[in-house]
DNA sequence: AGAGCCATGTAACCGGTTACATGATTAG
DNA sequence: CTAATCATGTAACCGGTTACATGGCTCT
């Protein structure tokens, strides 16, 4: 099984949904830490079916194309539930920015501020973007944020992670940009 | 051009090395933001030879295999600079930890708060061993890591990055486990 | 005797992205 | 009239991982 199957099986355990309701959802609630296209979603459902782990309600529309709604399994919740607490690898993320700072002793100095400034924006703006989202979770869902049994502890948790995620990003940008801002007032003096 | 050859590019534009001292170097010097085996490395450098960007000195060598050192050509430098302050795309990370979180909610408690509890300590592993470098950095290589023009106020930054990612991880990891506990202790009284 | 390092290369495979394909409805 | 949304599926491609292949030297 491919951890993109666990994904699709950790959202429809939350509600049953088709597979492009299941590419919206990737893409707007869990984007901070998985992302898939539709091109993967569909042959994965087929081969979860396939393995009995998701079942599907055929639903004809008239006005819109008919359309298969997933729900999990008991085998499906058993195989997630089994999943959850095996080991993690932290896969070590490749990132493209850090990158560049790790050359940045070659590049174009303006250039190289106007980068990690603009970077510095991008993540203070997805920073209050989460926020916002979790701002909004506590006061529509109260106590069962702190809820362990609860999805919505889950959700709370997660984007919490986004948060601190990004705050920390926006930082070291902003941090790089001031050194070589300051280093180049300098040199004017 | 793939992003490998642009980070072969910045560790050669370093000092000129073989494929297997670039796989070490990957290894051991950049792995918290990029990582590459030897079956990716030896195709990409035979392409960056084709395409002018590095030309190698064949080292015969007695009683170890011969080996290939390569070097940026002047090409392969005006290259690299270019593309060094080219917009980044902001790669969203898969993360199997938080998806663990996203699910939580279904997951044993135990099993959830050791998992927890063993990341926070790997990330706070990690954390230690950056700031160890990082002051080595600092002892080791004075004024220089903080001049824009040298190579190693490169590493020092790009290091920061990670001693600030690592720390906000760890955090994050001891939140959630410390949330867990706390409902857990709870329930039993 | 066997494990591990140095050193280079190829081949099979796999997950993920992008593009191709279809087609009705609705909003600008 | 055009673009976007809903809805599902397939195919080509590409980057990255793992395994296959070779072979001498050194350390335990």
């Amino acid at each position: 099984m491919t951890t993109l199957e666990y994904v699709l099986l950790g959202l429809l355990a939350r509600e049953p949904l088709s597979g492009y309701d299941l590419a919206q959802q990737i893409k707007t609630r869990v984007a901070f830490f998985w992302r898939a296209q539709h091109g993967q979603i569909y042959p994965a459902l087929a081969r979860m079916e396939r393995a009995g782990l998701v079942v599907y309600e055929f639903v004809a529309q008239a006005e819109r194309p008919n359309k298969k709604i997933y729900r999990p399994t008991e085998a499906g919740i058993a195989a997630l539930r089994a999943w959850l607490t095996t080991p993690v690898e932290i896969a070590p993320a490749r990132d493209e920015l850090v990158l560049r700072a790790y050359c940045i002793w070659l590049a174009d100095r303006a250039g190289t501020i106007a980068l990690f400034r603009e970077h510095e924006r991008l993540h203070r703006e997805r920073l209050a973007l989460y926020e916002r989202n979790q701002g909004w979770m506590a006061r529509e869902w109260g106590e069962r944020v702190h809820d362990p049994n609860s999805p919505h502890f889950a959700s709370y948790i997660a984007i919490e992670r986004g948060i601190g995620s990004e705050r920390a990003y926006a930082e070291w940008c902003g941090w790089v940009a001031a050194q070589l801002e300051q280093t180049a007032a300098a040199n004017e003096r």
